[in-house]
DNA sequence: CGTTCCCTTGAGTAGTTTCAATACTTGTGG
DNA sequence: CCACAAGTATTGAAACTACTCAAGGGAACG
């Protein structure tokens, strides 16, 4: 995969360096950057469609997702519901750490590389070090504030704004840990899978993708999104980027107070 | 209001008895509890549609609700989405705490009375008790799961399976508090709130409504829920409780570990 | 005792679904 | 290198769901 991030990918943090990478990476210093990397046991890869996760299951490990992308999914009789997606830099099961089982299964789209952090050092770092305790938790609140967009846009938007949408969401986040180009958005999703996080019919999303290709604002091929003109497709698809809590009105900018 | 509560809704904790009541209290012993009824500084009162917080303001206190509902909303050149509701016990805008600002508006849905707590305390009761750091973050980590489900709803359900749904989840939440009775579900809502929540039209709502009462399934009048039939209910909502970490298969059984 | 918000109903329109059929891709084994 | 299989993408038609607009009825509050 390739890979060009900011100056905190380097040898020192290969891999963790892309946590909270233009969120809250900047409030934390040198020895805490250190001490995070040092979470990490040992790394593992999964093959496209693999389980990290299942629902219910009691877990003892968490993972930050190192290359790849994953997807957050539940299961019913009904078929899949995505209810979210992760990229290089997010733990992908943080919250099984206070939460123990997950209420959701994690599977990898595509392939994905994942660094393995036991619970038991999670816990010794609540003890030893409540400024990473917050950015920890700060980053699992950044899932519940990405989930409470897709609700409003599940609440709001039409099928093809919801898939542009995700996509410049997706764009933005991997922007924060440098794998964004202005060329391309690239995550491994059939279009299935755009049908799974809109909640629509695999035969509509394909609708979805056709309207974005003639309104003349986006072609999708295999799962990669080909902007034609980005002003009117994120005007289009209503994206402010604020709620990711990047640069922009939400920000967080002072050190912890 | 009428307030019947668990064991913990004693006099010693008058204002935090209710947080967790039903998922996590069990693990905290008598002096944590005192420590989190320590936390509230004081109390305050809200009327209905009164803002708490609004998106963006950047905040230096959080609210535990004593008594009312509350609604989380995002507001948008569309109009409001409703992202979340609260009952007794939630802390409403606890997410603040690590992030600072808000992604959304926090919002009274009726009168409400809640206890305000002071972000120093929270900073301080980080370096002092991880136990009870680990049980707030542990609370925040309800609402996403709560956030998930909804985005499931959203993906999966019509209409009146939504609405009923959203009741059915109110009437979980509300029992583990104490709040909860088998004849009816009695929050503030207007058939617009429902709207908000269900991201259909007010009109729309009407007709769901309209359909539980002519399916003998739920009457719902003045935002109040008769059930007629609790069993075909729940089943035609395809409501199963267990996301919310009571009782059930995702319960946190043991002590922190 | 009116005003205001909320609820209800009808009619026509827009968005989405299902079913069905066909084509394109990719990977596998011959 | 080709042939096949499996999964993915595309298109059409008919049915359904939910939307908007519009108008009228009802309940609560001052």
């Amino acid at each position: 995969m390739l890979r060009r991030t900011g100056q905190d990918f380097i040898a020192e943090y290969r891999l963790t360096g892309d946590f909270l990478a233009g969120r809250l990476r900047h409030v934390l210093s040198e020895d805490d950057k250190r001490y995070i990397e040092s979470l990490v046991d040992r790394t593992r890869s999964l093959e496209d469609g693999e389980h990290l996760v299942r629902r219910g299951e009691l877990t003892d490990e968490c993972a930050i997702l190192l290359e790849g992308f994953m997807f957050r999914t539940i299961e019913s009789a009904q078929g899949r519901s995505i209810v979210g997606v992760n990229v290089p830099g997010d733990f992908v099961d943080l919250h099984g750490f206070a939460l123990k089982r997950l209420d959701h299964d994690v599977v990898a789209a595509g392939k994905a590389r994942l660094g393995i952090v036991p619970h038991r050092r999670l816990a010794r770092m609540m003890e030893e070090q409540p400024g990473i305790a917050r950015a920890m938790w700060f980053a699992t609140l950044l899932d519940a504030a990405i989930h409470r967009k897709w609700i409003e846009m599940l609440e709001r938007l039409d099928a093809p704004r919801q898939v542009a949408h995700h996509y410049l969401e997706l764009h933005t986040r991997l922007g924060f840990v440098g794998l964004a180009n202005s060329y391309a958005i690239r995550p491994p999703f059939t279009q299935i899978d755009l049908a799974d996080m809109c909640g629509i019919s695999a035969v509509h999303a394909n609708r979805a993708v056709s309207k974005l290709r003639d309104a003349n604002l986006a072609e999708i091929r295999r799962g990669t999104l080909y902007p034609k003109d980005w002003k009117a497709l994120r005007e289009y698809a209503q994206f402010e980027p604020d709620y990711l809590y990047g640069d922009g009105t939400l920000h967080h900018i002072e050190a912890w107070g």
